[in-house]
DNA sequence: CAGGAACTGGCAGCAACCTTACAATTCTGT
DNA sequence: ACAGAATTGTAAGGTTGCTGCCAGTTCCTG
């Protein structure tokens, strides 16, 4: 998933994206409460959650959660405040935000309630590449049928590839994106293709290699 | 019925847990705001029903309430608060509370506040799963027309598992909302789905494990 | 056809999960 | 209040199957 975090604390916006990246999320740090505005107020976004520290240089947080919700009352928010200020709180809350933490607090909780909001606002997408299905809620995929139970890892792989399908996608960009951050072998990509097309054989959708460019998801 | 008793005052948490146990119902007492709020703002948090102190260490009362009505509108709330603080209580019917109870009060009157809140807002809703059933109202299950009498770990468990049926979850989320606040041993979920699994053996009715993914409940 | 890139199968290590047993605790009826 | 039963927590050891790596092969491309 792909999360915002505004924070002006330096060494505080690293850890926490740091923490959020082993949690394998795609982390996009902010210092700037105007830089943050701006990229919220795109109609496409394309962020999951956006992590909100109040107290901020440029322009205030509550100014750019209402700039946010003017036009996307989807996008969960999580504000990060310090401790007893609560008229902001309970403003944050008026104003569309989906949870808040108080300063300190424990990176434990941080990821719980990151997953738990992503989990509430989480809808179900269905994808569908030739006759495999892929069902987001259930993170189910489903082959002519018959359910496929592909481990982890594969699971990635085959959603990304999915995600994209009919597009050429090298071995660099999927370590980076498919597997952000994770550490991987030399040929581990290699690999993990080899295993998905063992088991797509036969069923009408075909992982094929393009010399030079990259894997394409497409059905034949 | 699971109860949620939210009051800081250990003595009087203490007595009241008490009376309401004596009247068969499962109580959950928390001291904190935070806690609560944390609690209470899982999409599934399981309670029945809150009873609410408005003068609440951490975050007020009025806090909790409102980010539990962010998303769940269906749950009643019975607020206890001081005598005298009309402003409050105003606010709190505003915000979407049920009832309210003030300081001093007869446990008799309580008792029968809560009788009443629940008999108002309890619908039966059942469920199924193969030939696996569960009564809301009675909170029964019924495996192949047999009464099937669970401990309330494992009535708990399951109920979840039942209300996501076909959704693989993981341990994580079984603890943080299945137990959610409940202190929970390393295994304590893999003994519990163990115990499920021998009672629901031959049943037509399955617990399925997907490795890296959760569990996932199914009919065969 | 030479060299690199991609493919394949096997295998060892490891983490997730299962199962069992037993101790600790709580519930129940007397 | 007590004994016995049921439930719950914890630990230990076993099993499964995912994962990464390697070595050998095949396939492309210049």
């Amino acid at each position: 998933m792909r999360l915002l975090l505004v924070e002006d604390d330096t060494l505080l916006a690293e850890t926490l994206s740091d923490v959020l990246r082993l949690d394998n999320h795609h982390v996009t740090a902010i210092a700037e409460g105007d830089e943050a505005r701006r990229l919220l107020s795109a109609p496409d976004h394309g962020q999951d959650l956006v992590l909100l520290d109040l107290n901020l240089p440029g322009c205030n947080g509550l100014e750019v959660l209402a700039a946010l919700r003017q036009h996307d009352k989807e996008t969960p928010v999580l504000i990060l405040t310090a401790r007893g200020a609560i008229e902001d709180r309970v403003q944050g809350l008026d104003l569309g935000a989906d949870d808040y933490l108080a300063k300190p607090f424990a990176l434990d909780e941080l990821e719980a309630r990151v997953r738990a909001l992503l989990r509430r606002h989480t809808r179900s997408t269905a994808l569908q590449v030739g006759n495999l299905d892929f069902d987001s809620l259930s993170q189910r995929f489903t082959l002519v049928g018959e359910t496929l139970n592909l481990p982890p890892r594969e699971q990635r792989l085959l959603g990304y590839l999915m995600r994209h399908a009919g597009e050429p996608i090298d071995k660099t960009r999927l370590a980076e994106e498919a597997f952000a951050g994770e550490a991987l072998g030399d040929n581990a990509i290699e690999v993990y293709v080899h295993r998905l097309r063992r088991r797509l054989s036969g069923s009408g959708v075909e992982l094929r290699t393009i010399r030079g460019l990259g894997y394409l998801l497409e059905s034949v």
